[in-house]
DNA sequence: CTCCAACCTGGAGCGCGCTCCAGGTCAAGC
DNA sequence: GCTTGACCTGGAGCGCGCTCCAGGTTGGAG
């Protein structure tokens, strides 16, 4: 209970087959498990950290960056204090991402406003 | 007063020389004006389209989904009706969009409390 | 009048993050 | 044992949004 195959592990992550082999193959996933056969088994540890890549990636991070900090835990314990620094600083620029997403929202909610001042074409 | 060189266009925007020639070549932002000998020159006007650029572009939207927006506008006033839903469609899109960086962001927050609970390698 | 920085054009190139493809292998069900 | 659908590999290709380049023109300062 905790061998994937491909598909499910897709189903499960949210990422496309194409991308799990992707990620593996520039080192983000560290080499898969596979069978007999030559054929991906996924672990509940890859898929772990594929909802981190998801997390990290949905906030903006890039893959190299990704890769880093994945590295970094494969080299062990001793990094741990590299890999909260490099989570911090991402989440300033997450943070400076969301007041400028909200900044521009409201810009745009503005816009939205003026043309529903304007009379409609229905209007009677 | 209201004739801006490229290079002033560009420092009032935010936007590179190379971005504002490419707006105008793919149709973003309209024919602007130019000098006898060609050169562009650059209206409040322009400036304003420019600002709403980085307002939508900030936001996500696709280029293709502004210049249609910019198209529309040339079109005239019978186009508001469609212009506004165009944007009301856009901001449902944003609220998406920051619902989900909200989400990842408490999970990366929640990731980060686990390092900073860990004992760090200074600690006496 | 001369100079030179700023500008022009068309088109090629790039960085990112996948996505697709051909041609072959694996393995579960009948 | 055979079939068939899921899987494998290396590598090419793509869509986006710029960014850069070569080679030439413009136009304000001195």
């Amino acid at each position: 209970m905790s061998g994937y195959a491909p598909s499910e592990a897709a189903r499960r992550s949210g990422f496309s087959l194409d991308t799990l082999r992707y990620y593996e193959k520039i080192g983000l996933l560290a080499d898969v498990d596979r069978t007999a056969g030559g054929q991906r088994v996924f672990t509940d540890d890859d898929l772990g950290w594929l909802e981190l890549f998801r997390c990290l990636r949905d906030t903006g991070m890039p893959i190299a960056q990704m890769r880093r900090y994945a590295q970094l835990a494969r080299e062990g314990e001793h990094t741990a204090d590299e890999r909260c620094e490099l989570l911090q600083h991402h989440a300033v620029r997450v943070e400076e991402q969301m007041d400028l997403l909200q900044r521009q929202y409201e810009h745009l909610r503005e816009k939205i406003r003026y043309y529903e001042r304007l009379p409609g074409p229905s209007s009677s």
